[in-house]
DNA sequence: GATTGCCAGATTGTCGGACAATTATTGTCC
DNA sequence: GGACAATAATTGTCCGACAATCTGGCAATC
């Protein structure tokens, strides 16, 4: 028995557009006419209107009053504070992993990014990178401190959208990851710790010129 | 020359709403109506359903599908979640001031704070004490992370709303607090780290044993 | 040439009403 | 007392409307 969906229309639409922001259908800067999309949708303006709004909350779309909304553009120092706020609660997880916390969701995670970066879908690879990172903060088993990665990884993949077909070296991407649980296995919380700090600042300089090529 | 309001209805409303929450005028698991809301506050519904979703993805009030929004109900486990993943951000700012950040507003807000104190209105007595812990976490200058921790304190006020009249040694409460900018002005993190824990800890108890009496 | 004022078009913010779908309540029957 | 139908209350979504605001162009002014 296929299970029946119970989602209202706003959150499909707020579903579709978040995913037209990650593919990269729609750039940073780009504005989203409400009349437009609710013409292309065939649903009610206000139904836009209210999914609009679930995403400036999220951070993706940015309101500017009386003048509609457009895709969040981040600047080099949003993502310099992206990945500064993950590294405090990345570590946080970390700590928790080299404390005993059960790993099996992180090695989970970890065999299903190695697989996606494997294939060919460049959304699908980048969206199994973060779970990974996100299974990491799970391991607080906070649901509030999870809340708040998700929203911090989601602005992210904002910023990838527009340049994450040009993957590269993924293999050693998941050799970094599967190095850092081998530290969290091993309870070294120090090791771990500096391999994250070590892996989030590599990342964030490979975003960073990616995003503002210099 | 006074600031001219160019807040939108729905702002308003949403801080209207806010401010009734946070003074316990309206309590947690009570339904808010989207006509009778509207009727008072002499609005269209779409605009009081677009504050609810405000309110709602600041986590204050909880929408069950068909069934309408009410005051967000904490649990412990909620209050547990709160305060352990406060001590994730407040730690790294206190980090932050132990490593020789500007500690100037936070001694702002000690001083806001203890005149509070000896003020009466214990809503503007948790204003200002809770300002203050978001001061500490602005140590680290990453608006990102100051958001995810004014979420955090705005729905802890909502569980401090019901109780917070009987306020009590506001004095012990100012001089913890005066301690804790003390110890980062040393520079010694591990002691103001402690100290901060501590402090959690102990608030985290009476809000606990004040939200269900056991 | 830069600034200002003004106009037309596009878009948002807010309103009011409408109605089907869903949920809650009441009343009835066995 | 519990199942069940009838009823009421409420939400989700749609539509149409219109004032307020923003944008860009163009003329008038300094």
């Amino acid at each position: 028995m296929p299970a029946i969906d119970r989602s209202s229309t706003t959150d499909r639409v707020a579903r579709a557009l978040r995913e037209m922001l990650f593919s990269g259908e729609l750039s940073p800067g780009e504005p989203l006419r409400e009349v437009s999309l609710a013409d292309s949708f065939h649903v009610a303006r206000s139904t836009v209107r209210e999914a609009l709004q679930v995403l400036t909350a999220e951070g993706l779309v940015t309101r500017a009053p009386n003048r509609g909304v457009t895709v969040t553009e981040l600047s080099e120092q949003d993502i310099a504070e992206i990945f500064e706020a993950r590294l405090v609660l990345e570590s946080a997880g970390v700590r928790a992993g080299a404390a005993g916390a059960d790993l099996a969701p992180v090695a989970r995670a970890l065999t299903t990014y190695a697989e996606a970066a494997r294939g060919d879908d460049p959304v699908e690879a980048t969206h199994a990178h973060l779970e990974f990172h996100t299974s990491v903060v799970a391991l607080l088993g906070n649901s509030r401190i999870v809340a708040s990665a998700d929203v911090l990884t989601a602005d992210l993949r904002l910023a990838l959208a527009s340049v994450e077909r040009q993957r590269r070296n993924a293999r050693q991407q998941v050799a970094d990851h599967r190095a850092l649980l081998t530290l969290m296995r091993s309870g070294d919380a120090a090791a771990a710790l500096a391999e994250l700090e070590r892996h989030l600042a590599t990342a964030r300089l490979s975003v960073t010129e990616r995003v503002r090529p210099s």
